[in-house]
DNA sequence: GTCTATAATTCGATAGAC
DNA sequence: GTCTATCGAATTATAGAC
């Protein structure tokens, strides 16, 4: 995608607008119920317009929950910090980018977001687990059980809102869940000796 | 509840019917896709039965959503095997009921469902933990980590089908998860020395 | 108890004026 | 580029005949 012209347009505000709606309201009403036209209106827009920009519904989620996990350097983590620094860069991350939970509520009900949601946990996570050099063969496995702490640990957090998960301090989490995610990504495989 | 007259009604085979035709459609679509008329459908039945049966939609998704853990005595189990006992219950549980699918599917968008499943969690898994006699000030904690654990395998297995916890085999699973649950349960609180 | 008919909304998407 | 007007479809829910 090489943009010839990347000068900014006028209507790229329109369009930044529109996504920073998208997000809010996919993030707290999930695909379904999140409408264009109530999009449209938090970013004081023409309904039609997001069409336009974006064709259709499907188009706008796509653009709305482009994601970037922003995985730190996994390589230069001392590594028997592996857990904590993963498990306090997503809380970071969860609280500071709604997007992320707008994924996760569009992923329960929207193969899209569901395909979206495996794409970046798949790749992104996968090749930072991946780059600090574990044994291939268990890379895939590993990234995924560090996955499903992770997004449990979200959903029952932001989703669901059990009340001791939101409660907790943030570092109270981390001391918790870091040494789950440090067995999965460096423990041995479980049934070998 | 006391039933004055348990006589079997027949409209009873319908009532089933419709329930179980809305678990169905309620853990493959979610509340907001999974409509009247498609789980009447199912259940060969009109449309307005339903309304007449449950009052409204979310009448229906509570009668259907009832659900019990079936969660076994813990203190009956040896200590160390705790969370092996627990993993593997809930895979089994996942794996033969929809309803649990259902529920995680609607949580995510219907503010309902979600404190159904708070409730479940918090009153079933809650009183489970506590019966086998962890210190009551850490019981909500611990009960919460476990959900977050349990929830977020079921997320990334059934929901959202991350590739790798999909072709796991359920032993393998508890292997990597039990001593994650086992450490929530009986572990030391972090910090405290 | 069961079904027909339909009311009352709401939504995504389109056409076209300006 | 922006907005008005509207279409067509789908939904929950109700009223009432049989």
């Amino acid at each position: 995608m090489t943009d010839a012209a990347p000068r900014a347009r006028r209507s790229d505000a329109t369009r930044a607008a529109i996504l920073r709606a998208a997000r809010e309201r996919f993030a707290a009403d999930g695909y379904d119920r999140a409408t264009i036209r109530a999009i449209a209106a938090d970013a004081n827009i023409d309904p039609s317009m997001v069409m336009r920009y974006y064709g259709n519904k499907e188009g706008l989620f796509a653009a709305a929950a482009e994601f970037d996990l922003r995985l730190p350097e996994l390589a230069g983590v001392p590594t028997g910090r592996l857990g904590e620094v993963l498990v306090r860069h997503f809380l970071d991350r969860w609280e500071g980018d709604e997007t992320l939970a707008a994924l996760l509520r569009a992923a329960s009900t929207n193969p899209g977001a569901a395909e979206r949601m495996r794409a970046i946990f798949a790749d992104q996570l996968g090749a930072a687990v991946a780059r600090f050099g574990t044994d291939p063969a268990t890379t895939a496995r590993r990234a995924g059980l560090v996955a499903s702490q992770i997004l449990g640990l979200a959903f029952t957090r932001y989703i669901v809102g059990l009340p001791p998960m939101v409660d907790a301090e943030p570092a109270e989490l981390v001391a918790w869940v870091a040494p789950t995610l440090q067995r999965y990504l460096t423990g041995p495989v479980p049934g070998t000796p």
